[in-house]
DNA sequence: AATTTATTGCAACAATGTCGCATTAATAAA
DNA sequence: TTTATTAATGCGACATTGTTGCAATAAATT
């Protein structure tokens, strides 16, 4: 199963690169020009996961958020971060800060979903 | 505004502390004899974490659990702990671990949702 | 250009969260 | 105990979202 190159993937990555946020589909949809079917959309986003070239998120909306795995000065984390939401611009990102933990005995963690909610440095007057 | 006793809701939170995990909506209807309305168990739900009776956590699978704010020798932290859950068993509690952050320069921490997930101890053979 | 099969669009569904509104019933007041 | 007040409930309804099947479309390979 090759992948294949199509505008609509790269209308996606586009706008998740360009916005350096997670977003929700919805609002993927929202920001491309070019239209897609929303299934479509979703199983691109999956792809993408799959592939690793973007990571999902939950917030506690319940909704999955998607944001292209970077690293960069600004996100030099690429492991498990934290995640924040901030509720005033409604927007989701992705922190430079590592999760740290430790499990009770016998215990197995595969994969994590933190976010933390509040609000941003942008929005903090 | 002040709150009335129902048999709904001592029925809701008489199965939310027998079972000592977070359950959804849905696992709560089924796990009580008294029957009741789906909106009524989400408004009771609600009441309850207002009242700080229980508190909810926002899974990665998008939905709603909630678990009663206990504190004990098992789980002795009330405040910002983090939760487990078991792809295996399906369930999800709280793990007697504090989440512990820091966040950069001007953002603001109101609330967080931090679910690891794996294998919980008594799944992993 | 023809062929293979990954992608897409559309339709459809289930599950959830959520709310308005009339009805019921828990509590306070008489 | 009876009456009045209004919180709680049941029902209906709706919007979102996640998700999948299937036929049509279009990349990429031959």
């Amino acid at each position: 199963m090759k992948r294949r190159n199509t505008a609509t993937q790269e209308a996606v990555l586009s706008v998740l690169t360009s916005k350096r946020r997670a977003m929700s589909q919805d609002a993927i949809i929202k920001q491309m020009e070019v239209n897609a079917d929303r299934a479509t959309i979703y199983r691109i986003l999956n792809r993408f996961c799959e592939d690793e070239i973007v990571h999902k998120i939950v917030a506690d909306d319940g909704k999955q958020y998607f944001a292209v795995c970077v690293k960069c000065d600004d996100m030099p984390v690429l492991g498990n971060h934290f995640h924040f939401r901030c509720t005033k611009c409604e927007t989701i990102e992705c922190l430079p800060t590592l999760v740290e933990f430790s499990v009770p005995e016998k215990y197995v963690v595969q994969q994590m979903n933190c976010v933390l909610v509040g609000i941003c440095k942008d929005c903090s007057l």
